[in-house]
DNA sequence: TGTTGACACCTAGTGATACTAGGCATAGAG
DNA sequence: CTCTATGCCTAGTATCACTAGGTGTCAACA
């Protein structure tokens, strides 16, 4: 996939792959990977960075959690987290409709 | 629309609306305003620089044309271009269907 | 006649952000 | 004891849409 593809669409990605439930870093990569297809192979400097700029924003709030002898940040969507989803899901779907109209008219 | 939305689609919208034929930058604009049912409202500082990006690229081709005393930059896709707008058109399905996916899955 | 708005083009600079390329640490398998 | 998978982190870079200015023509209207 081309580098700019993603851009602005990241965020809403990682909310609704924590939304089901608490999730940590490493299994959000290997959920987005999972559930596109493996169309979103993404790498770790693509979303830790991420996780960390939607809990400042307030939209994930986490905790260090252990597993195994693994210490683990684990994520969950907080009630704005979860209003920004919704938010942008329907900016995609407007986005993602505009889209298709255009490229329908294209030869 | 929030900012970052566009980002690297941009040059797949502007190839789709030149594929039908020659025109100039200014009708671009309105024209993907009214494809896309007023969703994409892009100003001149987006588009012009963009369409100059995609001739140096090789995609677009354009020369100078006067009409009713104003000039007119008309832009037409070039051969390269026309395989530049299918692979994108391509890749463009794909991140739409994976990013569907993902999103199926969100509680 | 002067001004306003639509048409039509341009670019230097800014801000946002996905990614590269490194780093650290534990556990289990070979 | 080395390698792979798991699990986290960050400084720096490149890209690109957009802001905010600029230039000029033409028609309508006050």
């Amino acid at each position: 996939m081309r580098r700019e593809t993603l851009k602005g669409h990241l965020d809403l990605l990682l909310l609704a792959v924590v939304a089901p439930g608490p999730t940590h870093g490493y299994a959000v990569i290997e959920e987005l990977r999972r559930a596109s297809g493996d169309v979103f192979d993404l790498p770790e400097g693509t979303i830790y960075p991420a996780l960390h700029r939607l809990e400042r924003a307030g939209f994930l709030r986490s905790e260090w959690s252990t597993n195994e002898g693994r210490r683990r940040r684990v994520y969950s969507l907080t009630d704005r987290g979860r209003e920004a989803l919704d938010a942008q899901r329907q900016e995609w779907q407007a986005f993602a409709g505009a889209m298709q109209l255009v490229l329908r008219g294209a030869t």
